[in-house]
DNA sequence: GTCAGTGCAAACTTTTTGCAACTAC
DNA sequence: GTAGTTGCAAAAAGTTTGCACTGAC
């Protein structure tokens, strides 16, 4: 499935480049494919390490172009929360709802099929509606845990 | 009914202060008197001419610690959007869906309660939920107008 | 009088840009 | 060969921080 997904977006960003006259360089492809190694959301940092890794080195400004690129294809989307920018690949996935832990950072895409069909419903006036996003903040379990833990902690100690 | 709203979050504020023994200084609700000036969002830079001219001069830092205060107290929504950070009075603003431009940046808040009620009766599993922004771009009507006519210059041009 | 809050400038982080070198076509 | 791309380093933009000073309480 993941594999299928690598394929799939390699073959849309070469017809895109193809039909664009672009070049189809190795950098390019390198950080599609590095993207698309994640599970989940990533910061430039973390994709920068990815590729010096796994792929090939690719200087900041290639990724920046890159990632520009890729979001515009929709190969990509773009997260810029209050920890920090996140990146993340969405082929395939159909909707663009995001839960968002504000204590750990972690994004979570999540299922929301009735949100998104009153979405299509709403009609705006005066807007040509190109996509959406929506972002549920709050805390995750886990982060719920933790914080219980350390309020216990705190309680015993004083 | 603006002039409402800037009593009824100057008593929101000073209440919290009180609450938590913290100062009531001067350039704070000078802050939240330039913020509630604004009719919709606003820009770190616009905020701070604002100020400088009808309110009383604040540093940078001033700036940033009162609207992070603010947004703490959900007196200000903050939005990190692909050409900066704007920022927005949101008091008594009840819902969270906002427009975007993508050509002229300009952040509307838009209604679509079916939205959020679609958004109420969906639960999520391991999360606690605190609040949510929806975020729906596109080119708003008079960017269109803008983009079509520069279309047709060029092709009669060409 | 005390300490939270402020102003200022420096530091830091993140992203963009200019330009020479490279390479896909 | 040409022009789109890349790498590098410098610059720009945006935000945070350290510290001395101020003023709200």
């Amino acid at each position: 499935m993941k594999e299928n997904n690598k394929t799939a977006v390699r073959q849309i960003l070469t017809k895109y480049l193809d039909d664009n006259k672009l070049r189809k360089t190795p950098e390019r492809f390198a950080v599609l494919d590095a993207v698309y190694s994640f599970n989940g959301h990533f910061s430039i940092q973390e994709l920068s390490e990815k590729i010096e890794e796994d792929f090939f080195p690719v200087s900041r400004a290639t990724l920046y172009n890159a990632l520009n690129l890729f979001v515009s294809l929709h190969l990509v989307v773009c997260h810029r929360l209050s920890m920090g920018t996140m990146y993340q690949a969405s082929y395939e996935s159909a909707n663009h709802c995001y839960q968002v832990c504000t204590a750990c950072g972690k994004v979570a895409e999540i299922k929301a099929p009735k949100v998104e069909q009153a979405l299509d419903e709403t009609r705006l006036k005066r807007f040509r509606r190109d996509s959406y996003s929506l972002y549920v903040y709050g805390v995750c379990s886990t982060c719920v845990a933790k914080i219980t833990r350390k309020k216990n902690k705190k309680r015993l100690n004083s």
